[in-house]
RNA sequence: GCGGACAUGGCGAAAUGGUAGACGCAAGGGACUUAAAAUCCCUCGGUGGAAACGCUGUGCGGGUUCGAGUCCCGCUGUCCGCACCA
């Protein structure tokens, strides 16, 4: 089947969990993931670092922050820990300027999800900027604080330094200080849930320890431990300028520390609003001229960052300049240990006195042991009782595997590279299919991909060139995000959900009601919202095929709403395209029965019309199948369905007798008809071609050949606007030119009375469009 | 808090700055039928009118334009992403 899967691939786009069950279902998928897994580690694009996680000591895993759910820090009842792991890192951060930078290459992504990327990946420009300590004032070895800033601008006002609760000079600090070590272990229980960081509020605890200013050096700030300065950003320590920073502000306005106005905007009334606006207690951000700030006075913010820069990393301390550029990232490095079975084997044997030793590659793949069980908390992996245990490849001591498992975004980085040459087992890849196929050139997801999977993918095809495996940087030429299936929610009296099967729907000229069908009790019709088994509202596929057909199903999914967008299941919607597969099949008979006439190659008026319908609908479609605008594939599919029924209707009565012209513009136009809709309802199609006597099968039939001449009308009715308000029409020549129509627009009646026997001020003809009189 | 998107009939939605509501769903009326289903025909933004036709209408307030659902400015509302990122 991946053999079949790689023909299509260039132009279909699979839901990304069909591809990655595709991926993880060929055996030898994860042995190339893990010699990939040990080129990178060569490669130096991995690392074992350790890092701090939410422990859940009762299920023995570690939470994500979104799963740590209050902010004491428990979960169901469990004190949730930190708890430090040594784990494997991805270095995406390696690549965060060229992820960032690319985005702009990606001109057929969509807008959002270039600027959600961009925003994860959160590049800033600032200094880093290093404060001599007081000696008498700081912990003994530390003479300096460095901090990171966006903002050295407004250096001048500064009232104090922060750091985090895990910085070092904070543990140093504690060390004689019972109280601070307190506090520090206090914010660490902090949760980092959103609904927590907003209910904060900014505390501090003074160190006692006091920093020097860099631009003036009689100037000190206390150096406070904050609840609100992170320790894995930036240098985890900041300078606080509390006129230029709500955060700094709050927290100013709770220790009493300056706040000292440094930046207003140049106009002399938004100047006051924002001087007033500080004075209250709210933070100015914005850009504007200096003030209060020594030689910076009356610059603008930009020319006084440049200088701050310049000036401080021109300046030494201890034989280092005080300060340099930094450009900073919001990203962090992918840590893809898990501690789970489900999952590709990290390929790694740790060993007493080798340490970390990859795998042999020619010992690939590690596999999962089949014989666990989960009847505990915690890895089965590590529960085993012998797959962990082995020799050392190094050595031949006895060792440990490394019983973690790759997350299975790293799976779906790569299967697109993979399914270009699938069969080869020496290794990863092929160069020649590999970098002919790729990329590809339409991507097809919902918008929850945006960033992780899409991003861990455009990294992984980044590595994999570090690596020699791939040529290209960008996996993904085109990007299209589809929406989601929705459904109505349905609650019974007692507040449980009721799913869709469960009830009848009745419509009424007052409305709609639901009713349970067990027991007729009235059913509350709620909101369309996204399909789960929580609420209920899910609708059964083989239910749907078994009752409408596959293509019933398809095509009304199609028809509904702008592929981009959600499209609500609706029982009444499913009718309707149940019962236009129907008349499809009917048009289809009823024109195969047509007696096939001699014709001589003319067309009369009826049939030429027919036939400009059926032209006209080939092209729309055409145009809009590209641009996947679906729905309104299907309005111009109804239109021909509605011009080919209308020419039927005429024949109807005496089919026998139709004319030559007539049965040959039916049949020409049944064809184009079932063409057009193959695509969207491949079954019903295959059926209606073999109906109408055609040879073979449509799928492998040529696109249908436009005739532009059908397209073009010999007339064209001029909608006449009178100061911009439609009031008549003119029908013209095709060809009519501007004077011609304008002596016609002045002549029709219902301009000659708007007129009134004045001259227009003036009239204007778009010509093929539409005519404007300013009277 | 920061960033972004969107707002059109009872509903899903159409509309390169050029006839607002294509196409479909729902609803109402009719034909066929003993009846129902299916099928076919008609009506369907609001409002006035017997009708012809008129007025009005794309969240609200302005602006640009011969002409604005569409472009610009300011609001309101809804949704989405990120979020103590210095």
């Amino acid at each position: 089947n991946i053999a079949a899967m790689r023909g299509q691939l260039k132009s279909m786009g699979l839901s990304l969990d069909w591809q990655r069950e595709i991926a993880t279902c060929d055996p030898s998928y994860y042995r190339h993931q893990q010699a990939l897994f040990l080129d990178f580690l060569k490669g130096g694009l991995i690392e074992r670092k350790i890092s701090k996680v939410n422990w859940d000591p009762e299920d023995q895993t570690v939470l994500a922050n979104e799963q740590v759910i209050d902010g004491r820090g428990w979960r169901s009842g469990a004190l949730v820990e930190q708890k430090e792991l040594t784990q494997w890192f991805l270095k995406i951060t390696d690549f965060a300027e060229e992820l960032n930078s690319a985005l702009d290459t990606l001109t057929r992504w969509p807008e959002k999800v270039r600027l959600m990327q961009k925003n994860w990946i959160g590049r800033s420009e600032g200094l880093m900027v290093r404060w001599a300590l007081e000696t008498a004032t700081a912990p003994a070895a530390f003479t300096e604080l460095e901090i990171y800033t966006t903002r050295p601008d407004t250096l001048f006002g500064a009232s104090f330094m922060a750091i985090a609760p895990d910085h070092p000079l904070a543990k140093a600090a504690s060390t004689s200080n019972p109280a601070l070590a307190a506090f520090c272990d206090e914010c660490r229980r902090m949760g980092t849930s959103a609904a927590t960081l907003e209910t904060t509020e900014k505390r501090g605890f003074d160190t006692g320890v006091r920093a020097v200013h860099p631009l003036d050096s009689s100037w000190t700030v206390p150096v406070y431990v904050a609840n609100f300065v992170l320790m894995d950003y930036g240098t985890g320590a900041i300078f606080g300028c509390p006129s230029g920073d709500q955060r700094d502000i709050e927290f100013a306005r709770q220790y009493g520390l300056p706040i000292i106005p440094v930046v207003a905007p140049a106009d002399e009334a938004a100047r006051a609003a924002a001087l007033a606006q500080i004075a209250s207690g709210k933070a100015y951000d914005g850009e504007g001229v200096m003030l209060n700030s020594h030689f910076l006075d009356g610059m603008t913010t930009q020319a006084a960052f440049a200088l701050v820069s310049d000036r401080l990393a021109s300046e030494s301390m201890a034989g280092k300049p005080v300060a340099k550029r930094k450009v900073n990232f919001r990203l962090r490095d992918w840590g893809i240990s898990r501690q789970r079975y489900w999952g590709c084997p990290i390929p790694i044997i740790h060993c007493e006195s080798c340490g970390v030793v990859p795998v042999p590659k020619d010992q690939l793949p590690v596999k999962l042991p089949e014989d666990v069980t989960f009847d505990r908390p915690g890895n089965p992996l590590d529960h085993h009782k012998t797959w962990k245990h082995c020799a050392c490849p190094s050595c031949g001591k006895p060792a440990r595997r490394e019983t973690d498992t790759m997350d299975t975004f790293a799976d779906s980085s790569w299967y697109f590279a993979r399914f270009t040459d699938p069969w080869t087992e020496t290794a990863p890849t092929t160069a020649d299919a590999v970098n002919s196929w790729l990329p590809v050139n339409q991507y097809i997801g919902g918008i929850e991909h945006a960033i992780l999977h899409l991003l861990y993918a455009r990294f992984w095809t980044r590595a994999m060139k570090a690596t020699g495996h791939i040529a290209i940087d960008e996996p993904f030429e085109g990007l299209f995000t589809q929406g989601m299936v929705v459904h109505e929610t349905y609650k019974a009296p007692d507040g449980s959900w009721v799913s869709p099967a469960e009830i009848a729907i009745e419509t009424d000229a007052h409305g709609r009601r639901a009713v349970r069908l067990s027991d007729k009790a009235e059913v509350t019709i709620g909101d369309v919202e996204k399909m789960s088994k929580s609420k209920r509202n899910t609708v059964d596929p083989d239910d749907i095929i078994g009752t409408y057909g596959a293509d019933t199903a398809r095509w009304f999914m199609l028809s509904d709403s702008p592929p981009e967008r959600d499209v609500a299941w609706t029982e009444d919607g499913v009718q309707g395209a149940g019962r236009f597969v129907q008349r499809v099949w009917r048009i289809s008979g009823e024109i195969a029965d047509l007696p096939a006439a001699a014709h001589d190659g003319h067309f009369g008026a009826d049939s030429t019309a027919l036939r400009r319908a059926a032209h006209k609908a080939l092209a729309a479609v055409s145009e809009d199948v590209e641009r996947l605008r679906f729905n309104r594939c299907v309005a111009h599919i109804y239109d021909l369905s509605n011009a080919i029924m209308a020419a039927l209707a005429k024949v109807a009565p005496r089919p026998a007798t139709a004319a030559p012209d007539m049965t040959a513009a039916l049949h020409e136009a049944a064809r184009i008809f079932i063409q057009l809709l193959a695509p969207m309802m491949p079954h019903l199609a295959e059926e209606c071609w073999h109906a109408l006597g055609q040879p073979g099968l449509v799928a492998q039939t040529q696109w249908p050949v436009l005739d532009p001449a059908l397209l073009v009308e010999d007339t064209f009715t001029y909608p006449v606007q009178i100061n911009g308000k439609k009031r008549a029409d003119v029908t013209m020549a095709r060809d009519a030119d501007g004077a011609a129509v304008e002596a016609a627009v002045l002549a029709d009646e219902v301009v000659q009375r708007a007129l009134d026997g004045r001259p227009p001020r003036k009239i204007i003809v778009v010509p093929g469009r539409i005519v404007n009189v300013v009277v």
